[in-house]
DNA sequence: ATGAAAGCGCTAACAG
DNA sequence: CTGTTAGCGCTTTCAT
């Protein structure tokens, strides 16, 4: 062992077929440049035969396609950016593209090195969950050639490239609508800190919908945890806000037969403590999530929500990342995913 | 826009400083090479003004070193991978490294095709969570100097290489001894396929309890699942799993007081199947999991089961490539992490 | 302390 | 159809 034989090169098919490395590199890396068939099959035997595998980075130098795109999301142990990735993943390598995969962990420092190792790695492409609002640097990348994605959250003072949203105003509103014709008049809404275009637009849909129907909003049933989202794990944090969050309204004298959370996460843990005190969902209180994360079929009482199509999402970005780097007209600049209501039995019909 | 300017290279900063390309490379690439501080600080200022950004792909075919890792697992979306990945990335990160996402989505052929890419993309080593036993091509690899560590399935004919492991069978007899402390005696196991060392070893442990208090095993107590894994996610599969199992049991005339499960996500179908029938847990059936995911603290009753750590498996596994790559001693070639027991609310005390 | 030059493995003009 | 050759951007030996 230890035995790292110098790797055989093209140079060296070529010397044994005494033919040209050009030859040789035109039929190993399928170009579609004549050879004739007699010289082809006696490259590929030797190839074959000297256990040739071509090395990538000659041709990325030469050719400036290192056929890697790159990917950055807060954190891939949060489901829904693992949906995403995967999404983003299958139809790069479908396309014949890798994908060189950080984490931000919401550290807008981490994100601007992992921007700077990925152009220097020269990825032909970025798809990023931005956490950070200062663009320069990207901006400055972007006009240097490098094509860049941006999910979910809206970024808007970027220069160029495109973006796949989602339209949580709708979602919100499709939401509280749905509570509304089940026939419920007093609804909650909980959720982490509207430090977020997400965030502020399930709210923004929630409010859409009260005002449609003229009820005025409960300031006391409007519930925004203050706490900063610290070192615990995000799934965890969000959890504990849910139980956390609709303690206060418990508390209340006078509850809201119904609550909007700002997502799964959150929900489950109001499913959790409602149940921990003993109030039933639905009989004595609905509860509808926000995103559709897996986990809300497998509990008890299934919860309703709304669908945000993650996997899709990576599909999507990487399919319009992938044009933009084969073409220069790009048709279409931004998609906004559509939220769908999931209903299932955490909310009741209100008489 | 799509003015891709010609970017800038060491050559045009030699050029502009009037020195030569060497002194420019010593200085940008942080080499401990002399340089006078005159000329290094021009270098540097000169770099600046021109927006120079390394071009790593040269540095790359001239070092033959990638900085990149490969990591291959079944699906991202399977939350124990994302964790392990999770750690993974970070240790790559802060040592320098990249790393490229590859999911196999348990198929052979997919796995091969990722094993080859990586390769030939020089990275400079591969953490796989292989689902094939065929390791002729890794095998071919290693003896080419490709570094590689297993996680979790242990690859007994790998010939080279290190191994993270997870002590499965320790971790079924302490689930089962947790049990068999609360007074259980009659004691079923729920599994998905044993088709796999970690599922086998569950079970062993599992029958390494009960024979060791001569508690005879009962056949019909013992159900493992014959689906053949499918189009559906793996986390909902294994939740209908559990739901599907579980009825079999419940149906017999002599149930059993207690479950294990094969991991988590069954176990949560088990729960969610009994809540579904009017079973209450723990009151009158126990159930203790494994793999201990987030998940089954957040839901009621919160799941007592053994802790898998997975993020810390994805840190071990990635110092260990890491060191392989640095120094030609390996000291461990194996590592096997230690189960522990999570009580929670899901087993009851018997008398 | 600095520079000239070779070359990593590959591709792609260009010439024949 | 085939071969020659010039690099891609960088590092590194060797000479100065």
């Amino acid at each position: 062992m230890i035995v790292i034989k110098k790797s055989v090169t093209i140079y060296d098919i070529a010397k044994k077929v005494e033919t040209s490395t050009a030859t040789v590199s035109r039929v190993l890396s399928n170009s579609n440049y004549p050879v004739s068939q007699e010289l082809r099959k006696k490259i590929i035997k030797v190839a074959k035969a000297l256990n040739y595998v071509p090395n990538m980075s000659g041709r990325q130098l030469k050719t400036n396609k290192s056929m890697a795109i790159g990917v950055i999301v807060p954190s891939i142990s949060n489901p829904f950016y693992s949906s995403v990735v995967l999404g983003i993943e299958e139809t790069a390598r479908k396309n014949g593209y890798n994908v060189l995969l950080c984490n931000s962990h919401q550290s807008p420092e981490l994100e601007i090195e992992h921007i700077q190792t990925l152009f220097q790695k020269q990825v032909q492409g970025l798809i990023i969950s931005s956490i950070s609002d200062k663009f320069d640097l990207l901006n400055d990348y972007i006009s240097r050639g490098l094509n860049v994605v941006a999910i979910d959250e809206k970024l808007d003072n970027l220069k160029i490239g495109c973006q796949i949203l989602f339209d949580y105003r709708k979602g919100g509103y499709i939401a509280t609508k749905h509570l509304l014709e089940k026939g419920h008049r007093k609804i909650g809404y909980v959720t982490a800190p509207m430090d977020r275009p997400s965030r502020i637009g399930i709210f923004q849909g929630f409010k859409d919908a009260l005002l449609e129907n003229n009820i005025m909003i409960n300031e006391a049933w409007i519930q925004v945890s203050n706490n900063v989202e610290g070192s615990l794990n995000k799934n965890v944090y969000e959890f504990k806000n849910g139980k956390n969050l609709i303690r206060n309204i418990i508390n209340l004298p006078d509850r809201p037969t119904a609550i909007l959370a700002c997502n799964d996460m959150t929900a489950i843990g109001v499913l959790n403590e409602l149940e921990a005190q003993g109030i039933k969902v639905p009989d004595q209180m609905s509860v509808i999530g926000f995103d559709n994360i897996e986990l809300g079929e497998m509990i008890s009482p299934a919860l309703s929500t709304i669908d945000h199509p993650k996997q899709e999402m990576g599909v999507f970005s990487c399919n319009m990342l992938l044009e933009r780097l084969n073409e220069d007209n790009f048709k279409i600049n931004e998609i906004v995913l559509q939220p769908q209501l999931i209903e299932r039995n955490s909310v009741a019909q209100i008489y």
